[in-house]
DNA sequence: ACACATATGTATGCTAACGCACATAAGCGT
DNA sequence: ACGCTTATGTGCGTTAGCATACATATGTGT
């Protein structure tokens, strides 16, 4: 948790790391609990009609998801946590429900780009599963949720005899590759304000929640931009009444709306993720 | 090969598809036929300290390559060549020896954008193995030169026993995706004379070869920016007697200097590329 | 109620890259 | 030698996004 802090506000750097590390794990630990106990369950997921469950685990057939349960431990994944960082060890995987993972680049201290987006049909820490100990991406928490952890000895385990969950990862490979490129291409392309409507859609479909606490701040990291212009685009999305927002915290008022002011990018990534599962 | 020339120029919409389309097929075929002609073997490849072998298929242990080897069988690929197109099945995969191949993805059919290079490092065709038939991205020959070919159905073999050549698949999606992550986030914060630098850099590498033919409209769509950007780029960096170039052909006059104006981007995938096969 | 930290808005000048239009040049086929 | 095609150079107005600086607003803890 500490690192996560550490990392989350690393780009402000006026302030020594110490103090960073201090006040920001109080910050954003402060946040959270703030946000949670303001308004029970204060994400407003919408009424399950699925129940929040990795969709790439549940596509396994009962008796490998039997044999794999042991190894599968539910954990709570908090906004701001660092799960690991470029070059470092990556010690579990994880199997997000509600929560989502960002998988994010860095070519200098103050710029990152979030190159993909893990939610509940993925998994975090495929390096692993690929044989290689660490990555040069980061993975970090970007909605807050459960998610199932798996040591990374019991995936190396995995990747050992070609069974279903083996089979799926392959897809799932290729399926992140496919939302990598897209995103490049995307990132390349389209307005800041195309972009942004692309990833708070994302963001909606993984975390199956209207309001989400996210910062101007955090969300320039996602997609490569300053904070201004962050503030710009969400500023048009919110004067077009599609989106509101007050100190971190985003809600989407108009999906519809927000569906045609994104690049298509949106919706072929939708259609890969959601398609490679069957 | 027409296929290859008829998406090669797709970009130019003022001339219908039909003519398109036979033009150019002339018109690729012709470029290339007289660049070997004109002085034998064109490109000029350093002496080969390195036979001009896959990467990938020469860290196989030996009888492993042995069995393999049946399946193999050496092509040429030439420039403008399109391997596979967005969509369309994938009949063959390729391990390149001295040729190379982009992978590029579209948002429009003016905007494209090389988000992965693949050499005698890797493979193209990495969707069938992991149990895809197709994909959204396209595969067309950026560099001359030989490949071993083998068919897909052998590669979903491979996909079902885990041998050194799965292995070595798993260790090169890994790399493959941080190579496409890396310049991701290169092609969203770099200026364009650094993205040609180091795009010309990793060419050179996987050609061998200090002259190579390439059109400032290729490289366009390379590096997903308009032509005359290029034009003003590489302006820049043979007025550094860096580079020099005509009508189509390209030529390295100073490596170092090209690594400098470079960004880090280039070392960064150069590293995971070099070091994944040992 | 107040002070404080932090999230967000906004103004100014600047630059890289865009889109378009056209000029030049180099090679090729006849 | 000539004309044609294609590759490259260049100028001009426009724009999205950058950097910097500062203003405002909104929760929170005391």
């Amino acid at each position: 948790m500490c690192v996560a802090a550490q990392t989350f506000l690393r780009s402000n750097a006026l302030i020594s790391p110490s103090i960073h590390f201090t006040t920001s794990v109080i910050r954003l630990e402060g946040e959270y609990m703030r946000t949670r106990n303001r308004q029970d369950g204060f994400l407003n997921r919408s009424a399950p009609s699925a129940p929040p469950v990795n969709r790439l685990l549940a596509t396994l057939p009962k008796n490998e998801y039997k044999r794999l349960l042991p190894k599968l431990k539910t954990v709570n994944l908090v906004l701001g946590e660092l799960l690991y960082e470029s070059g470092d060890a990556i010690k579990d995987v994880y199997f997000p429900n509600d929560s989502i993972i960002s998988l994010i680049s860095e070519v200098s201290e103050r710029s990152w780009l979030e190159v993909g987006m893990v939610g509940n049909e993925g998994m975090a820490g495929l390096p692993v599963f690929m044989g290689v100990s660490s990555s040069s991406i980061r993975a970090l928490v970007q909605g807050s949720g459960t998610a199932m952890r798996m040591s990374s000895a019991a995936v190396r385990m995995e990747a050992n005899r070609v069974g279903s969950l083996h089979r799926l990862l392959h897809r799932y490979s290729h399926s992140l590759l496919t939302q990598v490129s897209q995103s490049a291409a995307c990132n390349r392309f389209h307005l800041v304000e195309a972009r942004l409507a692309r990833w708070l859609l994302m963001t909606n479909d993984r975390l199956g929640a209207e309001a989400f606490p996210l910062t101007q701040e955090f969300l320039s990291h996602m997609l490569g931009v300053r904070r201004e212009g962050v503030s710009k685009a969400a500023g048009a999305l919110q004067a077009g009444k599609l989106i509101r927002y007050s100190r971190g915290v985003i809600t989407i008022l108009n999906r519809r709306g927000l569906e045609a002011k994104s690049c298509q990018c949106y919706a072929i990534i939708k259609a890969e993720t959601d398609t490679y599962l069957n």
